[in-house]
DNA sequence: GATGAATGAGTATTCATTCAT
DNA sequence: TATGAATGAATACTCATTCAT
């Protein structure tokens, strides 16, 4: 029905608010320290009304690690199929789309492993945790097939692309993290993208497949 | 004294028993649903008691980072200072310091990012506060160094080598955070020392000077 | 709007509610062994409900000491502007008011001079603190300017005024605080107001100036 | 024995510590901010060894108000008992030794109030409790006579003694407890000395019989 | 007697969640 | 739907008191 659709839309459009406000709230406070009457305020809206679009705390906040994921697979599924660029390049491409989903979402990623926590996972539906994992996937695939292309290109050594996918994810988190802390404790210049760029030079060097090296 | 002596001991006995107890509960529980009854419940001291030894719930857990820091930092020193092992087998000698650190304390690691959370910082007495960056600094110090023998022997490449201590880090805590999130949603097996190994092998050969390709 | 000015009065009577039921529980027990649960389960409200209206225990308190300045000082100000009595008769006005202050809450009179205490007006919000004072300050201005006609018309010795005032306030707490402490120790029935007859006759005689003695 | 006398004597010298060193912390702090084991460091003792002297911090407490009684009433007999004095110089007397009473101790007597608390007096041993009340009533009978003698003397307007001795005291009590809220709230300089002589001298007046006012 | 480490009961305050309107 | 007042469970921390040495 139309009139279903319309509310269905509308229904989106609150759940976007709320997620919107939530975010700007988590990024400045922690999870914990962050309430729920805080993001309301930010929402604009009474806290009741969060509940009607959010089972509760932990599920507003799994949805938001959803939409980086949303955005981050949209991201690396763009990577892949860009015909023009040969694996080295692609691992460049990786790289910025890396940082770019950074920038989406800056100071969330590091509440991300607050999902991970045991009792924050018990307590989300069975529907949005599949959903997670079924983006995380998704992403994971993408970066696992770049490296797939560069092995069978014999460009690249021949390593399992699914734990090179990993080692970047990882080195992405890690390099994120690591950046945040320094700025806590030495409220230092954020250097975060010039580490990456390095990083990930020193990654595209050492997966590379050396050429012959002499005759 | 012998008195006093036998007395410090005893009370260093006691901060031991109950961080031991701390490291139990912290890795079972985060820091924010670990409870400080739970504490004392498995130190099996009361409430009160920990109280006597530690000023409050952050110092607590302060000290268990300042305890995997300071094992962390003779770990190091020793791959440092190790003279039979060239550059590239000191990159190798350091990824198993790591993993013997992640060993030594594997979930509490997890909970370290909690500690630079600017509030828990705050709360923390100015003295423990240094021990904890001194410690650090100690670390990355000697990690750096690695890394400036092998560029002053021409056999890495040149760059800088405090951010390459930053990239190892940062490569490090990124995986073990990474094993760590796929371990709670999949209930996978731990690969986290073959990914570890692999990550290392790729950094290396990315740092490696080239061989004269040849020409 | 009409909404808002009913949600307004809802919300004084609330707080009203509360006071009533803290001035009853503060008076049974010392402000430092009531706690804020028999607060709550005298006003049949849940603890968390009190902090709705009031910031923390010190302001609940402090909001009672207020309530009965603000009653004294209309009781004051009422006296002094009596136009039909006489000085004299004005100061056995101003017992009677007293006393009428007295009656309005005898027992948290006695906890005010808690409200002295250092730590607990660091707690107060300026605001309340300023009104307090605010208060105060009218109550006894009406006071001296009851001595102060007195002494204009010659009726009265003349003495500063404000010191009266001073004296008159001491006296009549130092008589309740005093009548309180026997009833505790000695379950006696409360003179209060017969001493207090006493006290201000006394004081009346005494400030009175004498008539030319004649000769 | 002399054994046990001198052990008697022995006894009583470190209650005289313990009790010196309570009244500095209680003055310092109130009753309920000051801990036991303030006033255990302050004595230089253990805190289990002050409860081998006092049954409890209640029990501490009240004996310091022993003693200060003790002092009062030993100064009002002085009082009493001097022949050379007319009665209303015995007032000026009195005014003076109630003075030396509050420099004697002059915070205490403020906290003097919280004993009053029945909590605090259900803590009290009976034989503690009944020194307490002895020591009043003699202060008491002594201030009384004081005023009894000048009745007689036909010096001083015939009201009951023992209510004026009341009205004093009420009066003395209330100026140093007025005087110290002052202080806390406006941080003004003690004038204490200067209002108790004006006090004390309407007071005066006010009691002395008029002489015949005319012819 | 003296110690002081250990105890554990006691409490202000917060905040996710609910539900009557 | 939306509200937001009310809830009440949950928790770090304190401190009077005890008791083994």
């Amino acid at each position: 029905m139309g009139i279903k659709e319309r509310k269905e839309r509308e229904r989106g459009r609150r759940r976007q608010q709320i997620m919107i406000a939530a975010k700007r709230v988590f990024s400045e406070k922690s999870f914990n320290k962050a309430t729920m009457e805080d993001i309301a305020n930010e929402a604009e809206l009474s806290p009741g009304t969060i509940y009607l679009y959010f089972k509760n705390k932990d599920e507003l906040f799994a949805s938001l690690s959803l939409r980086i994921l949303h955005y981050m697979s949209i991201r690396l599924e763009h990577v892949l199929k860009e015909k023009v660029l040969d694996p080295s390049e692609k691992i460049q491409a990786l790289q910025e789309a890396l940082y770019e989903v950074y920038e989406f979402d800056p100071l969330v990623l590091i509440n991300m492993f607050h999902l991970q926590s045991s009792e924050t996972l018990r307590n989300l539906s069975p529907d949005l945790l599949e959903d997670i994992k079924e983006l995380s996937r998704v992403s994971f695939a993408s970066m696992a097939k770049i490296f797939e292309q560069g092995i069978k290109n014999g460009e690249f050594i021949d390593r399992h692309p699914v734990a090179l996918a990993d080692i970047v994810w990882a080195l992405f988190s890690g390099i994120v993290l690591w950046e945040e802390s320094k700025r806590l404790i030495d409220n230092k210049k954020d250097y975060l993208k010039s580490t990456l760029e390095m990083a990930f030079e020193i990654f595209g060097q050492g997966i590379k497949a050396c050429p012959e090296p002499v005759s």
